[in-house]
DNA sequence: CCATTTGTCATAGTAATACTATCATTAATA
DNA sequence: TATTAATGATAGTATTACTATGACAAATGG
């Protein structure tokens, strides 16, 4: 692919839309390379603000609080998959495998385009597993939630529940299906690096084998 | 039952054992209800001191800090959680009937026990639900795990795992299925309260909905 | 029964976090 | 050229996450 994608993420999670200016780039594109690698817990906007040489005041313009740059990032990263699944099943009849591609993209690292400005996708993927849970296992996930902070989460869970219910009609759970297969990618590959005794992955069969897991489950559990 | 049962948790996780002294038991029990009440975000130690009438010296006394406190009640969770799946299948010899057994403890409420010292099982399951996963999603994951203060977590992905396995011994991944029944059956119930739209529960049937889905699912993975 | 230990309280203090506010300066725009 | 918007520089507050110390009370051990 070599053009230019962009979403507008919604206006309600930032104060003033980081794709309007190059420090607001580069407080998103910053945040992804600093949150991977200190974590969510340790990332904070002041070590952010010292990484692009720009004030806190500055980043607290663009974002009221880290959960909420936090939730732009996954929203980009939930849009962008949406984006992929549309993208890669356009010309594709087989129902079998659409599901197979789907499983493909949820269990394998992003493409990286080659826009120049364009997010660390190897990084992005790994915020989406290790710390997407952390969105919406909060108090006040009703009050965001309201917002529409997860509507793109919510449109991706839909769009392959709907590959899914295509693929097998009958099937009573596609939604539930669907956000299993999205939640357990990140888990299983988290485990299969952190804790590989959660998983069946060893070191020899570790690469590829979440994909070989889901594609395995999906396959059995729509018959 | 109308026993007390108590575990011996890893002893590196605590300073010093809540289970020796009355205010011990006290931080465990209030905390419980102040991480259901407020979010482990929001929970803090001056807060849980105040909430026992003890000062924070002496909370810290116990835990290094609130990520142990929180991974010292897990651990007497996932320790009884694997204590009762023991316990309720013990003289089940049908394999299906044990695979259910063992789906209807995951989704199911803890039962409440007579003891008058007991924590609040409600609430625990809450806090399993909501906070488990940051118990592991952080970045000094590997360090800790050297502590084995997942054990009791990984005992209990074996025992569930061997009767996986004992049900269908062709299967490839017993322990992978294992900790997605554990984890999607978290998430399936967080859904379905507070993110609905990422399920296929509806107002009628959220009551069992998460257990129906998994017992679905589980048999038609294992055939 | 006295000496010692242990546990807790009370108090204090520190460094970091998570913001908020203000004013000056610079850049963009009308 | 005047106005507005964006940022920098600086300051300050409340809260968090601890650490340290000395006093006191209860339990324990010889």
């Amino acid at each position: 692919m070599d053009f230019q994608v962009s979403f507008k993420v919604n206006d309600k999670i930032y104060l003033k839309d980081p794709e309007s200016s190059e420090i607001g780039k580069q407080i998103v594109k910053n945040a992804i390379d600093l949150i991977d690698n200190l974590g969510f817990e340790q990332f904070n906007f002041k070590k952010l603000a010292m990484e692009i040489n720009c004030t806190e005041a500055t980043v607290y313009r663009y974002f009221e609080n880290k959960h909420r740059l936090l939730l732009y990032i996954l929203n980009w990263y939930w849009c962008y998959m949406e984006f992929l699944v549309m993208f890669k099943l356009q010309n594709i009849t087989d129902k079998k495998e659409r599901l197979k591609l789907v499983v493909d993209l949820l269990t394998h690292e992003l493409p990286e385009s080659s826009g120049q400005f364009d997010y660390n996708k190897k990084l992005l993927n790994q915020i989406v597993i290790t710390e997407s849970s952390k969105a919406f296992l909060v108090k006040d996930v009703c009050e965001i939630n309201k917002e529409e902070v997860f509507k793109p989460y919510k449109d991706l869970c839909s769009t392959i529940a709907d590959i899914i219910a295509a693929y097998n009609p009958d099937y009573a759970y596609p939604r539930s299906l669907s956000t299993t297969l999205i939640e357990t990618s990140h888990h299983q590959e988290y485990f299969s690096v952190n804790l590989p005794k959660l998983t069946d992955a060893t070191e020899t069969n570790r690469d590829g084998f979440t994909s070989l897991f889901l594609e395995d489950l999906l396959f059995k559990v729509l018959k």
